[in-house]
RNA sequence: GGUUCCGUAGCUCAGUUGGAUAGAGCAACAGCCUUCUAAGCUGUGGGUCAUAGGUUCGAAUCCUAUCGGAAUCACCA
C-alpha cells in the first residue's frame, strides 16, 4: 500500500548493487511534490552527495532513470537542482480510488502492536463548575481517545474526580454558614454552579478575615494562616478523613449535586469515560504507599510528623507526601490511583491529559513511582501537558470571577449558530427538532474546532468579545463542505447513477489529482497524530482538504457536461471526500450534518 | 534565582524526520450567485520567522548566548 516504502526498498537495492552501500536508504527523504513543480513525490538527492561522490543532479538522473525502468508505478521523472520529482502512473491513483471508496473506516488503521492505554482526562474538582480550561482538557482527551483507538489501541478512558480535600471543605463550610439550606431545586441553579457560588463565598469571607487581622497588626503571611474560617476548613478536612458521619453526609449530598451538574455538561460536550475514579477512594492506597516507602527508607519523616521524599539528587526539591496532621495531599492520591490502574489494566502506557502548570507534579510522580518505589510500569507514565487558555485580560482565575463558564459558553455558541443559520434561511423545511440539532452541531462544532486546531502544547488566546467565527478555518466551513458533497451524492442518487463498479477514466483534471494525492495522505496523518498526541494535525489537515474540495467544486461541474466514466470517477471522489471529512471530524469529536 | 515551555503578517494560528520562492483565516480593498448549497470562490496589499552567533550543500526548524512572555519551584489541587 505505502508507496514510499516500495520506492525505498527499490532504492536500497539499487545502492547495494551499484555502490555497495546499504545504509544509504536511511538518507532517503521522500515527500509530496510542491504544487508549483511537476510530479507527485520528490526525493531529495543532496544527502547522497557525500557518500556517492557525485553531483546531486547526476545522482538524481541516475535514480530517476533506474526507477522509471524498474518500478512499475513510476511513469515519468524530472530533476530540478538536486530534487528528483517522480510522477506516478495514473493506475496507482485509480486503484486507490476504487479500493478506498468502499471503505467506511478510511484513515483508521490496524496497528501491528495494539497497546493497552489508560488515558486520564477531565479530572475536575467538585467545588466549582467547569470552565474554558476544562473544556480544552476534555476536548483534547476525548479526541485523543478516538485517535488512539482508530489505531487499534485499546484505550481505557478514565476520569479522576478530585472529590475530597481542603477545597471541598471550603464550599461545604460556606454552604453550612450562609446557605440557609439552599439546594439545586430550591435555587434553580445547576448543582455545580450552586457549589461554585459557595466556594467563591468562602474566599470572600476568608479575605475579609485576613484584612481585619492585618488591621490588628498581624503580618500578612501569618494572617493568611490564622484566619478562623481557614482553620475551620482544615478542621473539617480532618473530620472528613476521620469519617465523621455528619460531615460525610453533607459531603455526599453536595458532591451528588455537582455530579449531576457535570453530567449535563459532559453530555452536551459529547465526552465519555469507561471508568471513573474518585480521589476519596484512592487516597488511602496512596497513604499506604507512602507508609511502605517510609518503612523501606525511600521516604523520610520530619520532626513534625510530615513525610517527604528527597529528590534533590534528581534535580528536583524535597516534596511533601503526607501532612503533619496525617492528611494526604494531591500527589498522595495520584500514587494510589496509578497503582490501582496498573493492577487493573496492565497498561503499556498511562497518559495523563493535564495542564502544563503541573509539569513539575508529574515529573515528581513518575520519578517516585518508577525510580523510588521501583514499579516496572512507572516508566509508562506520560504527562500529555497542554497549554493554558488565556483571555485578552490575562489568565482565568475562578476565585476572581474572570472565568469563561463552560455551560454559558456552549449556550452562547449555540445561540450564535442559531441566529446565523436563521439569517441564511436555508433550512426552512427543517422541523424544529432537526433545526435544534443542527444549531447544536454547528455551535459546539465551532467551539471544539477552535480549540482543537491549536497545537495542544501551546498556550492559546480566547477572545469572548470576538467570540468564534463561522468563516475560514472553522468547523462550520468543514461541516458546510460535507453538506455540499452530501448534496451532490443525493443528487446522484435521485438520478439513479450507479458508480459502484470499477472505472477507468482516461482524462483527469489536475485539481482532481491534487485532491487524490491529499486523500492518500490521510491515513498517515492520523497515525502521525496518534504518535504525537496531536488532534491539531488532523484538524488542520481536514481544513486544507475541505478548502481544496471547495475549489474543485467551483472549477468542475460534477454531474453535467462530462462523459459517464468521468462523472462516476468524480462521484467516487466525492464519496471518499465525505469519509475523510466525517472520519476526520469524528476523531475530533465533532459531528457533521448532511445538510445545513 | 533554579527548572520547563513559548516568540512566524496588524490579530488568531499552520508550517511533517532540516529541503525548492514562508502558508491559511480574520481584518482592508476589487470582482463572482439563472448552474450540484455564496457559511463559498477568484484577485490585491501585508514578513529582518524576537536578536546575534554557530553547525552544513541547505535552518522558521538543530546548538549556544541575549532579549521578551508564560508556567512552576506550597502542609492548594
Amino acid at each position: 500500500m505505502q508507496i514510499d516504502q516500495l520506492i525505498k526498498t527499490q532504492l536500497a537495492n539499487y545502492f547495494e548493487a551499484n555502490y555497495q552501500q546499504r545504509d544509504l536508504s536511511n538518507l532517503i527523504i521522500f515527500s509530496p511534490t510542491k504544487a508549483e513543480f511537476i510530479g507527485d513525490y520528490t526525493i531529495v538527492c543532496f544527502p547522497f552527495v557525500q557518500k556517492l561522490k557525485e553531483a546531486p543532479d547526476v545522482i538524481a538522473h541516475e535514480i530517476g532513470t533506474y526507477l522509471k525502468e524498474n518500478c512499475a508505478i513510476v511513469s515519468e521523472y524530472n530533476v530540478i537542482k538536486g530534487f528528483l520529482n517522480l510522477s506516478f502512473d495514473f493506475s496507482l491513483w485509480l486503484n486507490f480510488i476504487n479500493k478506498t471508496f468502499k471503505l467506511t473506516d478510511f484513515g483508521f488503521s490496524k496497528s501491528e502492536n495494539p497497546q493497552n492505554i489508560v488515558l486520564e482526562y477531565s479530572s475536575p474538582n467538585t467545588n466549582k463548575p467547569l470552565h474554558l480550561g476544562h473544556i480544552r482538557n476534555n476536548l483534547i482527551g476525548h479526541s485523543l481517545s478516538r485517535i488512539l483507538s482508530s489505531q487499534n489501541h485499546n484505550v481505557i478512558r478514565t476520569n479522576l474526580v478530585n472529590d475530597r480535600g481542603i477545597h471541598i471543605c471550603k464550599s461545604m463550610l460556606a454552604w453550612l454558614r450562609f446557605g440557609d439550606g439552599e439546594t439545586p431545586e430550591s435555587s434553580g441553579l445547576k448543582g455545580d454552579h450552586l457549589i461554585g457560588k459557595y466556594y467563591v463565598r468562602f474566599d470572600q469571607e476568608y479575605k475579609k478575615e485576613i484584612q481585619s487581622l492585618i488591621e490588628l497588626g498581624i503580618e500578612k503571611g501569618n494572617a493568611e494562616k490564622q484566619a478562623p474560617t481557614l482553620l475551620d476548613a482544615q478542621k473539617m478536612l480532618r473530620q472528613w478523613e476521620d469519617g465523621e458521619s455528619e460531615v460525610i453526609r453533607i459531603w455526599k449530598m453536595m458532591n451528588n449535586w455537582v455530579y449531576k451538574g457535570f453530567e449535563v455538561t459532559y453530555n452536551r460536550l459529547g465526552i465519555e469515560f469507561d471508568k471513573i475514579y474518585y480521589e476519596s477512594e484512592t487516597y488511602k492506597l496512596g497513604k499506604s504507599c507512602v507508609e511502605k516507602g517510609l518503612a523501606d527508607g525511600v521516604f523520610f519523616k520530619k520532626e513534625d510528623g510530615s513525610i517527604w521524599v528527597d529528590l534533590t539528587n534528581d534535580g528536583l526539591d524535597e516534596k511533601l507526601l503526607l501532612r503533619s496532621d496525617g492528611t494526604s495531599v494531591y500527589i498522595t492520591q495520584d500514587m494510589g490511583t496509578a497503582l490501582l490502574r496498573a493492577e487493573a489494566y496492565h497498561p503499556d502506557k498511562m497518559i495523563y491529559v493535564v495542564g502544563n502548570e503541573q509539569i513539575y507534579h508529574f515529573d515528581v510522580l513518575k520519578l517516585i513511582l518508577e525510580k523510588k518505589l521501583n514499579y516496572e510500569w512507572g516508566k509508562s507514565i506520560y504527562h500529555m501537558s497542554y497549554g493554558m487558555v488565556e483571555l485578552p485580560s490575562g489568565k482565568m482565575k475562578s476565585r476572581e470571577g474572570t472565568v469563561v463558564d463552560a455551560d454559558n459558553l456552549m449556550d452562547d455558541m449555540v445561540n450564535i449558530a442559531k441566529q446565523q443559520t436563521m439569517e441564511l434561511g436555508k433550512i426552512d423545511q427543517f422541523d424544529s427538532e432537526e433545526a435544534n440539532a443542527l444549531y447544536e452541531m454547528i455551535g459546539l462544532g465551532a467551539l471544539k474546532y477552535f480549540i482543537l486546531k491549536v497545537d495542544p502544547k501551546k498556550n492559546m488566546l480566547f477572545d469572548p468579545e470576538k467570540s468564534i467565527d463561522f468563516n475560514g478555518n472553522t468547523a462550520s466551513f468543514i461541516q458546510y463542505s460535507h453538506a455540499r458533497i452530501s448534496s451532490i451524492l443525493r443528487k446522484a442518487n435521485e438520478l439513479n447513477i450507479d458508480f459502484s463498479n470499477e472505472i477507468t477514466p482516461n482524462e483527469i483534471a489536475t485539481i482532481e489529482i491534487e485532491l487524490i494525492k491529499q486523500l492518500y495522505q490521510f491515513p498517515s496523518i492520523v497515525t502521525e497524530a496518534a504518535n504525537n498526541l496531536s488532534p491539531a494535525l488532523i484538524a488542520n489537515f481536514i481544513y486544507e482538504y475541505a478548502k481544496k474540495f471547495n475549489q474543485f467544486y467551483h472549477e468542475i461541474s460534477i454531474l453535467k457536461e462530462v462523459d459517464a466514466s468521468k462523472m462516476k470517477f468524480r462521484l467516487k471522489l466525492c464519496k471518499i471526500s465525505t469519509q475523510v471529512l466525517k472520519n476526520g471530524m469524528w476523531l475530533l469529536g465533532i459531528n457533521v450534518p448532511e445538510r445545513m
